[in-house]
Formats: C-alpha cells, sequence, structure tokens
DNA sequence: TCTGGGGTCCTAGGACCC
DNA sequence: TCTGGGGTCCTAGGACCC
C-alpha cells in the first residue's frame, strides 16, 4: 500500500474568514488588502468572476469596486491567524501526519486506498471541516506533494468535482498535458518564460524533460520539480514545524517620511516587533539588517534603497541592544532630502538560547534577559504597546493605514461579536 | 496621493587555507 | 612561453513560495 499526499487548501481563506462573522457577505463579492491598504491579496468567487485581479493596487481599482458593491477589507491577521489554527488544530485531530505549510495550506499522508474510495474520504474531510470552523477547503490527492497541488487546483477549478480530486486515480498524462507550466508547483515567472523560450509550456513537457537539461537550466529544483510530475516522491512531509533562520519586520509607511528622528522611531518600531518573535522562539540573533528605501514606483523622485548588515559584539535577544546598534547605522544610510516610503530590520544568524556561548571579551548582559520575559508578559496581557522603549516614539504618524479593518473576533475580549444586545 | 510582508533555497564567485 | 589544486566558508543575488 502506498502513501499519497493530500493538500488541504482553504478556498480564498482571507474572504472567507471575513464571511464568518458577517453572514451578509455570503454570495457578495469580498475582497481583502494587503498591508497598508496597498494591493488586492485575496478575492472571493465573486469578486474573481468581476475580473478582479490579484495584486492589482486597491488605489488603481477603488471605484470599480465601489461601482460592483464590492466589500472591501484591510488584512486581519489575528483574526486569519486564529482561524487557520482552528482549522490546521481540526485535521491534526483527523490525521495523524500534518505539515502545516501555509497560514492556508497543509499537506497530509492519507494511504491509498481501493478505487474511488480515496475521494470520498477527501469528501467526508472536507464537510467535516466546512462544518466545525465554516472554512470551505479543496482536497487534491496524488503520489508526491506537486502532483496533489496539480490535483487541488484541478478540484478548485472544476464545480463538478466539489472540491476533491484524486489525480492518482486519473490519467496523469491527459491532466498535466492541460495544465499550465507556470502554475506548477515551483515554476514561477521567471523559470516560465525560460521555459517557453526552450518550447516548454505545459506540465508534461516539463515532466518530459531531459534530466541533464532539467539540471543545468531550471538546477536542481527543478529537477526535482519534474521527477515530482512523474510521480516520485523528493519532498517529504514536515510535520515537525522548523525554527526560524531569520526574522524580517518591515512595513511602507502610512505617508511619506523625510526626517531622520521619523525613520529612527519607525526603525525601533520595527526592531521591537521583530525581537518580541525572536524572543517567541527562544532565540538569540548574531546580526541585524537594516533598510530603507523610497517608493520604488516613483516616476518623480530618486529612486534609492539602502541596507547595511551589522555583526553584533555577542548574540543577542534584547530589544534595547538591538535598537542601540540599529539606530546608528541608519544615520549611515540616511540622505537628506529624499521621501522614504519603507523600513525595515531582518534578524539572522538566529541560535538557541540554550545553544549560547558567551563571548569571552564582551560584557555580558544578565539583565536583560528577565526584563524582556517582563516586558513581554505585560505587554501580552494588555496589548502590544502597554511598555515600549521611547525610541519607538509615540504618535507614530507614518504608520500605516488599515481603514477597512474588522474587528479581531476571536482574539480580544474588547472585539467579541455581540449576538444579542 | 495611493503599488504588501515574511520567509526559504540554490548558485556563482571570491577569500582563504593547506 | 611557462605561475597548483582542492576544499571550505561566506556573501550577494536571484529564484521561488504563500
Amino acid at each position: 500500500m502506498s502513501r499519497l499526499f493530500a493538500l488541504v487548501d482553504c478556498n480564498n481563506f482571507y474572504a472567507s474568514c471575513e464571511r464568518l462573522f458577517d453572514p451578509r457577505l455570503i454570495g457578495k463579492p469580498v475582497v481583502v488588502l494587503s498591508n497598508n491598504d496597498g494591493c488586492i491579496i485575496a478575492r472571493s468567487n465573486e469578486a474573481k468572476a468581476l475580473g478582479v485581479r490579484m495584486g492589482d493596487p486597491y488605489f488603481k481599482c477603488e471605484k470599480f469596486l465601489q461601482a460592483h458593491d464590492v466589500a472591501v477589507f484591510s488584512s486581519n491577521y489575528a483574526l486569519y491567524g486564529d482561524i487557520s489554527s482552528r482549522v490546521m488544530a481540526l485535521l491534526r485531530r483527523l490525521e495523524p501526519a500534518v505539515e502545516v505549510y501555509s497560514i492556508d495550506e497543509a499537506f497530509l499522508h492519507l494511504s491509498a486506498m481501493a478505487g474511488g474510495t480515496l475521494t470520498a474520504y477527501g469528501g467526508q474531510l472536507r464537510r467535516t471541516v466546512l462544518r466545525w470552523t465554516g472554512i470551505p477547503v479543496s482536497i487534491g490527492i496524488g503520489p508526491t506533494k506537486t502532483l496533489a497541488k496539480v490535483a487541488g487546483r484541478v478540484a478548485k477549478k472544476n464545480a463538478a468535482l466539489q472540491g476533491v480530486f484524486d489525480i492518482s486515480g486519473a490519467d496523469v498524462d491527459e491532466i498535466l498535458g492541460r495544465f499550465a507550466a507556470a502554475d506548477v508547483w515551483g515554476i514561477g515567472r521567471r523559470l516560465a518564460e525560460r521555459l517557453a523560450l526552450s518550447g516548454i509550456t505545459t506540465a508534461l513537457d516539463l515532466k518530459n524533460c531531459g534530466d541533464e537539461w532539467l539540471r543545468r537550466n531550471l538546477s536542481i529544483t527543478g529537477l526535482r520539480t519534474a521527477m515530482e510530475l512523474r510521480g516520485i516522491s523528493c519532498i517529504s512531509l514536515e510535520e515537525c514545524p522548523v525554527s526560524r533562520k531569520s526574522i524580517a519586520s518591515s512595513k511602507s509607511f502610512g505617508c511619506q517620511v523625510e526626517s531622520l528622528a521619523a525613520l529612527k522611531e519607525a526603525l525601533a518600531t520595527y526592531v521591537e516587533q521583530a525581537a518580541v518573535r525572536l524572543r517567541a522562539q527562544h532565540a538569540l540573533a548574531n546580526s541585524l539588517e537594516i533598510s530603507i528605501s523610497t517608493n520604488r514606483f516613483s516616476k518623480t523622485t530618486v529612486p534609492y534603497s539602502g541596507r547595511r548588515v551589522i555583526t553584533l559584539p555577542e548574540p543577542t535577544a534584547s530589544t534595547t541592544v538591538l535598537i542601540n546598534h540599529a539606530l546608528p547605522a541608519l544615520a549611515g544610510l540616511y540622505q537628506p532630502g529624499l521621501r522614504y516610503q519603507k523600513a525595515g530590520v531582518v534578524l539572522f544568524g538566529l541560535v538557541p538560547e540554550s545553544h549560547y556561548q558567551p563571548n569571552l571579551f564582551a560584557g555580558q548582559d544578565k539583565k536583560s534577559g528577565p526584563l524582556m520575559a517582563a516586558l513581554d508578559r505585560i505587554n501580552g496581557k494588555w496589548g502590544r504597546c502597554t511598555i515600549q522603549h521611547a525610541a519607538a516614539g509615540l504618535t507614530k504618524p507614518w504608520r500605516n493605514r488599515q481603514q477597512k479593518k474588522s474587528a479581531a473576533y476571536t482574539t480580544s475580549w474588547q472585539e467579541l461579536p455581540v449576538v444579542k444586545a
């Protein structure tokens, strides 16, 4: 009995989450915007049917959306993250081997059953997730992760399949022959262009490419993708979440920023946010990279982006230490007279707290551990900005826009939905 | 006026070492 | 004329994912 992969993919996840707490939106077009209300990053089926495209800048289609009575939301990650963990917890209850692949996708192992019953099982899984969490999902089943992804897409595109498709019980070549190479998992825009130049346009073409050619032109990852299309599993199920190798925090500003002082406040704020996640992972950072940039789309201003890597004298998880290294370096990147649009920080060279080897020559920082722990506890209990470093500023006029955000229905006592008042 | 954010992996090339 | 060879580590850049 061979093992199969199933991909469980939440349909239009963010839009579905918004609908959960506002049933008036059922049957209506819904879109969700990226941070800073910049681009469209999720669309309900009705919005897709109107021709609203993924990634379109909001300001360019705002009028169109209004004219078609589309419900528009800022992204509400507290809500989506919480609904995601409910879906994933349910899957773990139903199946022993689950890999949470992203906020809205999970891979499972299924054992092959005699013809047909696997599809029936998928249907049952789908109905259970819908009934327990309110989230509609599609399920693709195949002998490799890449084929399960193909199957999932087929399931989503063909209403007749009712959300489940098992490619292992189908004519694989016939399906791959009608599946664009550009839509294969692992083939992005650049590789798709490169493939097209060689006449490779379908997943079947890709599957049938010579190994040597694939290795040379698409690197080892491209060869692996082709092998997976042939039904040879190269990418296994990762059940244990691996700890992060880097932690980033970067955001566009809600308005143009010109002064070094404002940039410093923003950067200090992002360092704080990254450091909280660093400590949650019980890790220390050896290095950080800071960056600032102007609006890359602007035709009227000079494009500028600067980044600088800072190696710390010893690994740390202290917000104070990180800010103290980040801010002086920022002055070196800052060029007066420009209108900045974005700043960010990446913490990397992460090591587990428990593996820390103190540097003989660096001053040991004994107080910051308990101080940061207290800070995280207080902010965890009373809200993210209850206590913060003064360097992060108070008014934060550069903070990004989120004008259409729904309530944190499931994660904040103040924002619980009222059923009957 | 207004165009997201947070990750991973692979490769090529240079530095360095013996 | 003619200037080793092989290994490792690091980094920047490019590609991908959701």
